[in-house]
DNA sequence: ACTTCGGTTATGGCA
DNA sequence: TGCCATAGCCGAAGT
């Protein structure tokens, strides 16, 4: 990648418009052509374009104008001054190993239906991402009754998670007629809005502990 | 800012876990204590962390560990070999200026009632941020009949978007008893599911066009 | 190509 | 400070 370190303007235009006034910054441009400019804070750059966009550059009026394009978006740099341009090389086929993701707290849970039904419950057997009419859930679970349970999992559960369970319960009880029906959320982490919402809503919710696989590996021993 | 390129390994611990392997990358030291651990892909770094960490270095075994701490999360870089380490100084004091944006069209559509409601509408007054007890809904409108019109504006209207206008109309009709009351969606994008949702819903949407500024400086002529 | 959804979302605004 | 909603969200997976 190269990072240049420039006094520029820069204006942005294509799903908004922004325009940045001159100032010193930096520029990183990545070899798959994606684009941002930075300041002093923050992980974000303030002014950025995705991968595979073009870059063209031309002299006007003894600035140097860098052009950045891509289909539908457009970013404009005034390079009055480079101060630094310094080229890094970087592995990019390394990839980044994430663990304790939402992915897995679903497989677990799928495994340890009494973390959300208590240590009677009468499950049967479960599955991942059950099809709906509104989109997939993430966990069914079949009681020995007959009756459908199923779990919307979250990290952190927000306004919107109570949104998706009330979803899911209006397709499921339009579509799975006569069966009976309910969606649990499931979260590591319920705000107390949601909270609020999901009781209004008559939504079951359960807090999984933080050491949620901790706690596994104790209870296999 | 300080700039790296490093052969260095990344373990992460926080909200999640991460591991990267050993391999060259571009390390961002920001002077607001952010750090930013990049490859060749994207504008997002592959490890990360927010404003405010505590940066400190030791040496063991022959390489070099540098730690990011801040309350709850924690980096740690071991450092086999520095390639390169450059410093280079950034405004951070101005700020980009943002323009067609969510605010703004707000802001326009409050003085265009027309492009909600039609050229015959009976509104006799708006205002932004109507509180409601699922929080402040982005517009409200005032007719002559005594009814109220709410308004939720979007760039792009998901189906998440749809959620807030029911939870409005929620609060609405249990907190506004007797009046008349409606909340319509509003965006300058309706995607196809989140429209078929809306009319499912009963929730009227309208689509604002895409130069609605430049046709307003038309009607103004 | 487009849509949908998770994310260590980040970031700003407001209570 | 904590909580909520937005974002030019980004990026990935499925269709």
């Amino acid at each position: 990648m190269r990072i240049i370190s420039a006094d520029c303007e820069v204006t942005y235009t294509g799903r908004g418009n922004t325009t940045l006034a001159r100032g010193d910054r930096a520029i990183i441009i990545k070899n798959d052509g994606s684009i941002g400019i930075h300041n002093e804070v923050g992980n974000k750059p303030m002014n950025y374009m995705g991968k595979g966009c073009v870059h063209t550059e031309e002299e006007e009026d003894g600035v140097i104008v860098w052009r950045f394009d891509s289909k539908k978006e457009y970013i404009e740099i005034i390079i009055h001054e480079i101060h630094d341009d310094v080229q890094m090389d970087v592995d990019n086929s390394i990839k980044l190993v994430r663990d304790g993701t939402e992915n897995d707290l679903q497989a677990w849970l799928l495994d340890h239906p009494e973390t959300i039904f208590g240590e009677d419950h009468n499950i049967i057997s479960g599955e991942r991402e059950y099809q709906t009419s509104a989109g997939p859930i993430d966990l069914m679970f079949f009681a020995e009754d007959g009756s459908l349970r199923g779990v919307e999992v979250k990290r952190v559960a927000m306004l919107t998670a109570v949104d998706q369970c009330s979803r899911y319960i209006e397709a499921l009880k339009s579509n799975e007629k006569g069966l009976e029906v309910d969606v649990t959320l499931v979260a590591l982490d319920v705000r107390p809005n949601t909270a609020r919402l999901a009781s209004q809503r008559k939504i079951p919710f359960v807090i999984v502990p933080e050491d949620w696989r901790e706690g596994e590996e104790c209870s296999v021993e």
